[in-house]
RNA sequence: GGGCGCUUAGCUCAGCUGGUUAGAGCACUGCCCUUACAAGGCAGGGGUCGGCGGUUCGAAUCCGUCAGCGCCCACCA
């Protein structure tokens, strides 16, 4: 071998030397060159850049690097670009905490201002354009330190390949997309009754709820009639001002006579039919459940159905709002009563609101026993601190309900992985029950590219909106003039104001393939990459990313974004707990990459199959180390003896190189169902075999102790073996592979290609190898069981045995004899297999 | 309430379309400084395959049922 093999080979500093020489080769760089069938391109999901990244990023991101890195060696030119997704709250939130400031919309810009270093005592409000420029100052370094992960853990992206879900290409994306959604009469306004976050003051969507178990109570009210006192039970007696009637189930017989009357209720006085409806259940609370606007999404849809009308009491920020009773809509048996029972709870927030009503209720007598506490799941923004709301505002919708059975179509035409992950999303499409609400009340996301006029009063007329030019995306219309518009038109009498609003960040996120792919930008590449092939992402954010993105490609392309999705698992707390911030573990990956080095820890999450959720294990990290290391030394002691010349005669390494043949059948087809573990297992088997065994029975043969031509045999199957398992795992161990590759081959490991069985020479008997094998090992376990060194002679070997296996051993008897240090064999045919050793 | 997944050695997990005494790694124990490897190697002990019932010549593997765990969806007066 002309190349140089180093004496005392080792793991220390093989990332920074190959990441360095593989940024510099570009070895991972996309050849636009290649055609669409060339290409293997993968729809990364953009991290969300708010903070660090965790072992569960390390985790699903590796997995996904496996297959890319297996598709790159089979042939195929990746397309694999990285995202950064840091439009949304996550990025507000973190630039409020990190330099104490919050945006205050009214505000105007400030092209002076300078971030404070550190966050002072007091918050500092600065203006929407202030703000927003101060996100993108802390996305730009949370993203650099993101990027020297990734490349350190070794993932084979092209680095070149980035974009950020609130740069231009991303705003410009989501926006066109928009307006063409608006065109097609797709897109929508509406005042309508939305799920609301009062502290962050956004609409939010179905796809952003999650249940929490709460503390609450059960109240009994008493609701007055003609015909008697009717008793509902609530948990939310602080919406009694906003009850607008009452209602049970039709067949209910304990309420006939009442449907159609009407009732008053408790401390306000107002009176409200009792209806009736089959949503609602006998069996809850008393029966009889009153309808607010708005409580639940119950509520919304009595309120709808029932065609009843909107008594709203809370304000964006949850508290409730001051009410004239006795004004228009907010009739009173009592005007005088209500409007001195509500302003006891009028500026309160809700739970506060709550507090003073029980004492209201029970002063008047309405309140039937104590309040029975109990625990209920409540609806929450999954983002959020305090409970959703529905309030009425005028929001984007888009249209999605019409879409169900097209989209549950697409999800037919997707190959899952695993396939049981499409149950997810088919629940999810058959549980929707609205359009999809599309802006947000915020300020770092892409704006809704819409102006609205004005009329003389200057009082917008949203039915007439203003959409840009296509040319001239992307448009803030905070700052930008609409066509047709000078910008002293702005907020002015039958001038223009624009829509303050952002959208959904997944209305963006929802494009990253066309964003990655330059759709509409750079078309050629967009014909080379989409639909994509790959899209990996964990099961938690099915209903959300995967959902829209495959919605989104419906509408826009009558396409499918993607071919494949392979869903990745969590990560676990050894006590099967989600892996939490909180938890020490869940800190500093980089810690953990340089502790046990990136093959290492890639080892381990190679080991989590695809939709499984994996315990977070540095003993698997440990493996992974020592499997790493031992990839040196084996490869080095390989080296010494291997030639790319001559032929494999002997019929032992023949037999070695059978077995090799069928874990590269195994591998591969297992790496083509995107079952990356098995393919790795098989490998790893193979290779503990290859050394303990296979070199331990050729390691004296390959020394010369059988001739030349027995040597040459030994040196070309090493070789031939070495340059197989180096391939085989390189995927998982892309350092340590490229580093022994580069001992005596040319060029890198990772664009070599993927191993053929027909490498392996075309005959061979695995048995042989497997058999001699175990004769080997029952030598080992003799000597080990004597308490003797593994160097001492065996004055005989016999084995028992039928005529075909003995037939294989004798051919592997002189390795063997070499190997375990036998002085003599005996051989007798018998049906069961069995050996004697004799120290 | 509906659904999906899981339940195999102390721990983490393999066991495909049912077929000889159930496997691996870690941990544990013992032996070995064997000229690729002592931050290593070799070997060993350890399991009524969640419970019950069924199909079958034969079941960890198929069917039914029960229990537990995790998750998804719905409901939450």
């Amino acid at each position: 071998m002309s190349k140089q093999v180093p004496e005392k080979p080792t793991l220390d500093g093989l990332e920074e030397k190959w990441g360095a020489l593989w940024e510099a080769e570009g070895t991972f760089r996309f050849d636009r060159s290649k055609t669409r069938d060339e290409i293997y391109s993968v729809d990364t999901p953009p991290p969300t850049v708010s903070g660090s990244l965790h072992g569960g990023h390390v985790f699903s991101y590796t997995q996904t690097d496996l297959i890319v890195r297996f598709q790159r060696m089979r042939g195929k030119e990746a397309f694999y670009p990285m995202g950064w997704d840091d439009n949304g709250l996550p990025t507000e939130r973190r630039v409020q905490n990190f330099y104490g400031v919050r945006c205050d919309p009214s505000l105007p810009y400030d092209s002076g201002f300078v971030p404070p270093e550190k966050p002072g005592k007091q918050t500092v409000s600065i203006s929407r354009a202030n703000f927003v420029e101060l996100c993108h100052l802390r996305t730009i370094e949370d993203e650099k330190a993101y990027e020297k992960l990734w490349r350190w853990l070794g993932l084979s992206v092209d680095w070149s390949l980035t974009y950020e879900t609130i740069g231009a290409k991303a705003r410009r994306a989501s926006q066109r997309s928009f307006i063409r959604l608006l065109d097609k009469g797709l897109a929508y306004q509406a005042e309508a009754p939305t799920l609301w976050d009062i502290d962050f003051q956004t609409a939010v969507a179905q796809a952003e709820l999650e249940d929490r178990e709460v503390a609450g109570a059960f109240h009994r009210v008493r609701f007055h009639a003609a015909e008697g006192d009717v008793v509902i039970e609530t948990t939310r007696p602080e919406l009694i001002p906003a009850c607008v009637a009452l209602v049970a189930h039709p067949e209910d017989a304990r309420f006939a006579e009442l449907f159609g009357k009407t009732v008053v209720t408790p401390l306000f006085r107002s009176r409200v039919p009792v209806l009736a409806h089959d949503l609602a259940d006998p069996e809850k609370g008393s029966g009889i459940a009153m309808i607010c606007t708005f409580g639940d999404i119950n509520d919304v849809t009595w309120w709808r159905e029932l065609q009843l009308p909107v008594r709203g009491i809370l304000e964006p920020n949850g508290r409730l709002k001051p009410i004239q009773w006795g004004g228009d809509g907010w009739d009173s048996e009592d005007p005088s009563t209500a409007q001195v029972n509500y302003d006891k709870l009028a500026g309160l927030t809700v739970k506060k609101a709550q507090a003073a009503i029980q004492d209201l209720l029970s002063e008047s007598g309405d309140l039937i026993d104590e309040p029975r506490p109990i625990t209920h799941s409540v609806k929450f923004f999954e983002k959020g601190e305090r409970p959703l709301e529905i309030l009425t505002s005028r929001q984007w919708f888009i249209k999605t309900l019409d879409f169900k059975d097209a989209l549950l179509e697409r999800g037919r035409q997707i190959d899952w992985h695993p396939q049981y992950m499409r149950v997810r999303y088919e629940d999810w499409i058959n549980g929707l029950n609205g359009d999809w609400c599309i802006s947000r009340q915020r300020f770092f996301g892409v704006p809704l590219p819409v102006w609205y006029p004005l009329d003389e009063a200057g009082i917008p007329i949203y039915t007439l909106p203003i959409v840009p030019d296509e040319d001239s995306l992307p448009v803030d219309p905070a700052t930008d003039t609409p066509p047709g518009y000078d910008e002293s038109a702005r907020g002015q009498s039958r001038g223009f104001i624009g829509d303050p609003d952002v959208m959904d960040t997944w209305a963006t996120s929802a494009m990253t393939p066309q964003i990655a792919g330059g759709w509409e930008e750079d078309p050629d590449l967009f014909e080379r990459v989409f639909p994509m092939d790959l899209r990996p992402q964990a099961h938690d954010i099915i209903r959300t990313w995967l959902f829209v993105t495959v919605f989104r490609a419906h509408l826009e392309h009558d396409s499918l974004p993607f071919k494949n999705a392979a869903i990745a698992g969590w990560v676990l707390d050894p006590d099967r707990k989600k892996l939490s911030k909180s938890k020490g573990n869940a800190e500093t990956p980089i810690g953990l990459l340089e502790e046990f080095g990136s093959d290492a820890v890639r080892y381990w999450a190679a080991s989590g199959r695809p939709g499984t959720d994996t315990a977070f294990d540095t003993g698997q990290m440990r493996v992974g180390r020592r499997l790493s290391i031992k990839v040196l030394n084996a490869s080095r002691f390989v080296l010494s003896h291997a030639t790319q010349e001559g032929a494999v005669t002997n019929l032992v390494d023949q037999s070695m190189l059978a077995k090799l043949r069928g874990v590269v059948e195994d591998a591969t087809s297992a790496f083509e169902e995107y079952d990356y573990t098995k393919a790795l297992e098989r490998i790893e088997t193979f290779f503990w075999t290859f050394c303990d065994d296979y070199l331990e029975l050729t390691k004296s043969r390959a020394y010369g102790s059988a001739g030349d031509e027995g040597a040459a045999s030994a040196a070309k199957a090493l070789e031939t073996a070495l340059s197989a398992l180096m391939r085989l795992l390189a995927p998982f161990l892309p350092y340590v592979t490229e580093e022994v590759w580069s001992w005596w081959q040319e060029g890198s490991v990772h664009k070599s290609s993927w191993p053929a069985p027909n490498e392996c020479g075309e005959g061979g008997d695995a048995q042989v190898f497997d058999l001699a094998a175990e004769v080997l090992g029952q030598i080992r376990k003799t000597k080990s069981a004597a308490k003797v060194s593994l160097k001492e002679e065996c004055k005989q070997v016999s084995i028992k045995a039928p005529a075909a296996a003995l037939e294989a051993l004798k051919v592997a008897e002189p390795d063997l004899k070499e190997a375990g240090k036998v002085a003599a064999f005996d051989y007798q045919e018998e049906p069961n297999f069995s050996v004697e050793v004799t120290l």
